[in-house]
DNA sequence: AATGAATGAGTGTTCATTCAT
DNA sequence: GATGAATGAACACTCATTCAT
């Protein structure tokens, strides 16, 4: 280490928290791209950091591990995910609407993240998949149980408003949200079948109409 | 000499064949179960063997490598899906009831394997979305493709007929087998959530009525 | 077995002896060019039992193993050398004559064996060279010394009888040796260098002109 | 930041590299030697590792493959040989001198390299032999077709000045370089039937006496 | 803090040898 | 005797992680 360096690191050294989280950001999503183009467990360190452009070491210091890294990506991923899905119900109180706020806000993470990093959603259910019987951060079973709650809820108040006819709303949840999962997969696999929102409103459509209460 | 053993040889090459078709098979149903349950890049050779009961070498008789035994899974996976299918379809004439027995066969697949080896399906996407632009086994894009198109042809024919109403019938294809795999993702990640038919009962009634002809 | 192979066998059982003679031979023969060609390291039991046209646990009926293998080639191809050698040199009784002789019968030799086999002598010599601390079948020192005394002794027979010139006879029969070797050797990597015995003819000329007692 | 970086980097750069070809020789020494001993065939990547004092793994930091350090061993040889060669034949103008000067340098480098790993030369024959149709470091045939040209051309140089008496110049180059690989090969078995200098300077005495214009 | 050289546990694959038929 | 299916010891090579600088 020369004396250069250390006037550099004199310069970074007073907003040095911050610094750090947006370090680590940064390899995050660096990582996260990398697990999304080659999988996670074809993913080496060492492409980590390349791709972030400092050096393998350096990674450990801002993650415990590789797995550390995955959950962290998966974590980013579904607060994203939440956030998105929070604004876009704030303030729409018609049942219907929600279902499709919800549909558009699903639409918006996929497509917000599609160009780099969308196939890691993969490995995000692989992962779920395969550590069902334990308790992890990757536990598919409770997040799908959210979900399919909260729409749940949300038929339910149709139902209760009279604007949704009387259907199974756990069930009928469970398909909205398998049709989602089901679009998304379609589309990573070829991005060229539809266009995601048009397939987007095409579901919204199908939905609504297949649920609001005929008059 | 030579005419008699040539002879004395594919006598004994049939049963051979066979027998060898067999363990080849057992070796394959075996080595999906390990790759369900680990998932194929957490699966060891090892494991394989131990599950089959033989040794380690022996995988080699009748497997060039690890990506054969997983390739040949996969189409082990589709022909039985085909085959399913095909059985299903036969005889139907209506299309209504075809969309019916496309989901109720796509329902028998994943339920016949599912004791041990559905969770196989994840790698399997994995590997189709992560070699989408090779052409591979896993050609994930023309078998969507393959699907899209064969439901989309129903729904034609039934909108040729008047018993569908008009609809983007590729869109509604997507939508279609969207729900069906994300379903069995659910499924997967908590056999409890629904009974696997009850939710397909509810898919079904969902679509027919959706796409009924109003009359 | 059907009875047809058991009717062939019948043919085969009087001259048991001399056929089990016969077939390790054949067995020996299918060996060496196999290690000829691709080394004995790199020579799979496999291969050799497909260029004997028999089955790879039958070569385990006539050698014990693959060294087993190894060893007697050696032996097959030192007796072979010694039988010519000793034709050669039968009846003949001037020294020169006698030098003369033996470098022909080395060059017989090598070119006996030089269309399928002759590089098996790379592995000779080097597991002769590997092995010279320990006492095995690949006992080069012993061999060198043998050929350097009965050289040797050819030239202390000619300066005794006043047909060679004093010279170092043990440095003397090495360099004819190491000559001889060392022709094979090139001759080995590229046969169309030199056509072998013209080459041979020269060293025995540059031999014979350089050790005879000048007139 | 960026040129800054740069720079040190740079400065960093230097003393490394030179460090990491230090330690790359080291390996390949040690290589070299296990190779010797044990033929590289038998020779374990743990074994290289350990007689460099270093981990399995780090040997690939410095070499591709096991091929790849052999290869490397090949080059190096050569590369002595070549300078040691161009040093003894420097500032010689006479052939007979000449002559002598190379049958110098090879002993040299045979001494040089005895105690340790002179028996890897069997295994760069054994290659060079085995590989012949290929193309690869390993092209014995030119190697050797470049050795017997410049003898050659040395030989004729002689004829020429009317120093040598007229003779077949590639058959006696040949004959020459076969004389030196005989005897290195002779030795290599037994350190102690000759003095390895003694040899060569009976075999200079013997060629320069050979060729020799007679007076 | 940043690094990348060093490491060795871990794994896919090969192949000589065995042995039931 | 003849066979080739079965085997597991052995080995080249990978890569997540550590740690001296």
């Amino acid at each position: 280490m020369t004396e250069l360096s250390v006037i550099i690191k004199l310069n970074h050294m007073s907003p040095k928290l911050i610094d750090k989280e947006v370090k680590k950001q940064e390899i995050l999503i660096a990582a996260m791209k990398v697990f999304a183009r080659k999988g996670v467990a074809n993913t080496k360190m060492a492409d980590v950091a390349e791709e972030a452009g400092i050096g393998k070491g350096t990674i450990y210091e801002y993650f415990k591990n590789k797995d550390d890294i995955f959950a962290e990506a998966f974590q980013h991923f579904m607060e994203q995910m939440d956030a998105v899905i929070a604004k876009r119900l704030f303030k729409i109180y018609d049942p219907i609407e929600k279902i499709a706020a919800l549909i558009a806000g699903w639409i918006e993470v996929i497509q917000n993240n599609s160009t780099d990093f969308i196939e890691i959603l993969i490995d995000f259910w692989a992962e779920g998949v395969r550590y069902k019987h334990q308790v992890t951060v990757f536990d598919m079973k409770k997040l799908y149980d959210e979900y399919r709650k909260m729409v749940a809820e949300i038929l339910e108040e149709g139902i209760a408003k009279g604007k949704i006819r009387p259907v199974n709303t756990t069930l009928t949840a469970s398909i909205l949200i398998a049709a989602l999962d089901g679009l998304a997969l379609q589309w990573i696999v070829d991005h060229n079948v539809f266009q995601f929102n048009e397939a987007a409103d095409a579901l919204t459509k199908f939905f609504i109409e297949g649920l609001k209460k005929d008059i």
